[in-house]
Parts: structure tokens; C-alpha cells; sequence
DNA sequence: ATACATCCTGTAGCGACTACAGGAGCAAGG
DNA sequence: CCTTGCTCCTGTAGTCGCTACAGGATGTAT
């Protein structure tokens, strides 16, 4: 049995945010010591943990939940979990392409911007009417 | 002069947005007509469409501000603006590595999760105690 | 006895919007 | 004249995923 303070250290999830998971009902509710303070079995910490890795996965709460019910069911099958892991690789690879193109826009940007007397090209893009992405300045 | 409606349009920039970055002090205060509602010039409406590049740039509004003030300025010269665009490019360029990253531990995953029936993959990755990214499953 | 760490509840703040509620003004059509 | 519909106004509350208190109670060590 543990403290939140220890399942906070075991897990790596902050003890506030321990709560707020508790509250939001993303974890089960641990049980109580005689003198009020939660007290977690294996179970609480392994749930924890589940729940840090499906965000650092960049799942939301609410997956996160969906797939520790799942976990924690009986089933473990791919049938109900694959889904969401696609539609979360879909959005991933989305935001990851949407990153990619705004790195290379800024770094062409920090490239042109070298005389710091000179007008400035970054103000110059920022200003100019036409769109970011494609104004190809060489 | 326009509308707000006319300014949202011309500059992407949603009404209740435009209103919001007002109130926070981002783009400098409309005029008003005798009716109370809100009038821009051309000055105005470059000004949300400066901003919505930088927003598009993945720039915090506090450095949109900054940045519309020195393209505003006199200056318009690389000294101010220059160290702003590169910790931005930093930041940048660290989510970038981590969503990849994160990008390719999830295609993994969803990889080698094909059965739907037998038990799952991902499941088993999300349960397991060891570290997300150097678990090479395969 | 005193200091310090840890825990509790409850609430408010962050960034960057977004979505109402509740109302006013104005033009066009019947 | 009246209704319908559009745009606008202010003000407040909700979103997501935490994080940071305030203000207090309890536990442990010296």
C-alpha cells in the first residue's frame, strides 16, 4: 500500500494531478487510511502509469480512460483499441506535417533575417499580404 | 473602413477572436460608428491579418504583440526581432523531434496490432512497466 | 516542544480561444 | 406596420490538461 506521494514518485505523475485524474474519474478511487489520506494497492499504481503512457503518447483524457477500461476488462483484444490508436495516429501525423512545413517556413525565415541594421525580411513576410507558406522570398 | 464582420473575413481572424484580442491589448482599438459598433481601417485590418500570421506561426500572442509594435515601430530592423524568431525556432524544432518521436512509436504500435482477435498489442505496451520508447517489441 | 514534511479540500489560474445568453439596431419583404 | 433575418454589442462561462495556491490537519523526527 501506498501514499500518493510514493504512487506520485512510482509513476511520475504529479500528486495534483493525481487528484484531478481521481476527480475527473480517469482512475479508479483509491481507498481511504483511518485518518483520510488515500492509500493506493498495486492495481491504483499500475493504472497510474497507464494513464502517464497514454499521455505521453499524446492520447486525451478521455481515450486514456477508454483504454484503461479496456486494459482492465476482460477482453485485451486489438478490436476496440485499434481504432482509436488509428484516428490518434491520424491526427499525430497530421500535426506532425503541419510542424514540419511551419519549422522549415520560420527556419528560412531565421536564415534571411542576418543584418541586424538592415530592414528586417521576418517583419517584411509578417507584413506582406500573401500567404506564409507559399511566398517563396530568395 | 469595415465592419468587424468585413475585417473577419478579409482577415481569417474570427469575430469573437478579434474581440478577444482586443480586450488582451494584441491589436491596437478600433474606432466606433454612432451606433456603438466597431469600425477599421486599413491599418487595423493589417494588423489582425500581422497577428493571424504569427499565430499561424505557432508565436504566443505575447510575441505577436511584441512583433506587431517593432513591425509598427520605426525600426523594422533584425535586432529585436531576430532573437524572438529563434527561441520560437527552438521550441519549434523540439516538438517537432519529440512528435516525431512520438509519431513513430505509435505507427509501431498500431503495426503490429492487426489480430482483432487474439490479445492486443498496444494494450500490453501501455501495461508494461518499462520505458515507451526504447521497448523495441517486435 | 518545535520544526518540517506530507496530506486534505476547494478554488482559481494558465493560453488561446470558443460558445453562449440576452439584447439592440437595421434593411427588405409581405 | 410587422415580421424575419442579419449583424452587431457586452459579459460570462466553458474547453483541455493540468498547476498553483490558501488554509488547514496530521504525522515524524529532533
Amino acid at each position: 500500500m501506498y501514499s500518493i506521494g510514493e504512487v506520485s514518485r512510482r509513476s511520475g505523475v504529479n500528486i495534483e494531478t493525481i487528484r484531478y485524474y481521481e476527480r475527473e474519474g480517469i482512475v479508479p478511487v483509491p481507498g481511504r487510511m483511518a485518518n483520510g489520506r488515500r492509500t493506493y494497492d498495486d492495481d491504483g499504481l499500475a493504472a497510474l502509469r497507464f494513464v502517464k503512457k497514454c499521455r505521453d503518447l499524446g492520447f486525451t483524457m478521455h481515450d486514456a480512460k477508454v483504454l484503461l477500461s479496456l486494459a482492465t476488462g476482460s477482453g485485451r483484444n486489438c478490436g476496440e483499441v485499434r481504432p482509436i490508436a488509428e484516428a490518434h495516429l491520424a491526427i499525430v501525423a497530421g500535426k506532425l506535417a503541419e510542424l514540419t512545413r511551419l519549422h522549415e517556413a520560420l527556419a528560412r525565415m531565421v536564415a534571411e533575417c542576418g543584418d541586424p541594421a538592415s530592414e528586417c525580411p521576418i517583419l517584411n513576410v509578417l507584413s506582406a499580404p500573401d500567404d506564409l507558406f507559399h511566398a517563396g522570398a530568395s
